[in-house]
DNA sequence: TTCATGGTTCGATGATAGTCGAAGCCTCTA
DNA sequence: TAGAGGCTTCGACTATCATCGAACCATGAA
């Protein structure tokens, strides 16, 4: 038996999927509840639970008591530091978790990612907003316009009643199939639904594809055209 | 299901115990065949062979074929540092293989990290070079100066041969036992080479440690002077 | 108190993956 | 050509652990 750092210990505390999921979701920086983070690891809440327990066993995870809920975030800086410094070594080596390759035309026109629109024509729906400066900001920062929101009501959305919300309105998430930026947030979440809601798109069951008929294929391109 | 780099695979390959010692073994800088390594874990061959070809399809491990014999090195400098900084993280949370022992204090003092100096004076090493502007830029990002390179030379380092290579001359590696930086690169390397070409130090068979002689000793506060 | 919501504990199940014996392949040596 | 050493492949066994249903605990609201 050696001595030192266990990192077998530490690897395989990270090498559940699950788990790696509510890591990946913390890297945000917020502080998310058991229940969000059961959610965003797509298993149940006991799961979850015994997850959690695993990641605050190691260190990784520090939680905080409000009320009824508990909110989980990564336990400090060097926490974040290790897993990006992992994700490059992922990325580095090829280790993703969807293959790159048109394997799956559907999948990569438009699928969930979350609970908002990827692939293709989401990020055809970002660029559209950005280009006619219904959004401003960078990339990675951005919030509406007074256009945007006008645009975004027009369409059937209640902006207000997001901004009330916990989550930010505006995020984004990067495509790892075009490699750009596209819609996350609520706002991305609420897209998604009013695109399905207006029945210009459902979801395929049992996958994660979006499938849009002829009609919402017309109206989504007049609604979010591509300026090029 | 979330797109991106696959940490939870990354994890999972580094999670297992013989995995990770292999890996460890391999910090060393030394190329070890498939039967060392099998050693150095403490399982048979067989088994060996399955973890060697898990490690290499994921890209942390190369192999070079010489006669019969296999021998096997760490792809590239990432994958040591993420390796040194995956043990830095268990290290601060107390994840621990076996409680610190006798053998400790020396591989704090003075190690291999794949092939350069890590430890007490690694860190002397590094803070030495900025403190005397031989080093500029940040911790994280920094080059020669020119006294830096004559410094180099009159050492015995042919900084400009180091330039021609692919790798960059000048990298940073974060010190687990320290929480410091210290220099890693083909400066590194050179470095560490250098010291063992003027018999200043040695490596100790069958561990990361490096022993320093006494003139050795000496002759590194001289050359490496800690300014406070 | 009663009810509802958020989380944990327990127990059973099922799948994954680490392990080694045996046999086979490849390469160098004699 | 035969033999030996290094390594891989195959197959079977086993242990670990993620998973979820059900029950239980805790907090806040009515």
């Amino acid at each position: 038996m050696k001595e030192g750092p266990d990192i077998a210990l530490l690897g395989s505390v990270i090498g559940d999927p699950a788990r790696a999921n509510m890591l990946i979701a913390l890297m945000s920086g917020k502080a998310l509840t058991a229940t969000e983070l059961a959610s965003e690891a797509g298993i149940t809440v006991q799961t979850a639970s015994s997850h959690l327990s695993k990641l605050e066993g190691a260190g990784l995870l520090q939680q905080r008591k409000q009320g009824r809920h508990r909110y989980f975030t990564l336990a400090d800086d060097e926490v974040a530091q290790v897993l990006e410094a992992m994700m490059g070594l992922a990325a580095s080596r090829g280790l993703m978790r969807t293959r790159p390759g048109p394997k799956d035309p559907a999948l990569r026109r438009a699928r969930v990612c979350y609970n908002h629109l990827a692939g293709d024509l989401g990020v055809q729906l970002f660029d559209s907003l950005q280009q006619r400066q219904l959004l401003t900001g960078s990339e990675t920062d951005f919030t509406l316009t007074d256009a945007g929101r006008e645009f975004l009501e027009d369409l059937g959305i209640d902006v207000e009643a997001l901004e009330r919300e916990r989550r930010p309105v505006c995020k984004s998430c990067l495509d790892w199939s075009e490699r750009r930026t596209h819609m996350a947030g609520a706002l991305g979440t609420a897209l998604l639904d009013r695109f399905i809601g207006l029945g210009w798109a459902e979801r395929v069951p049992k996958s994660r594809i979006i499938s849009f008929s002829a009609k919402g294929q017309k109206a989504f391109e007049t609604h979010f055209p591509t300026v090029n």
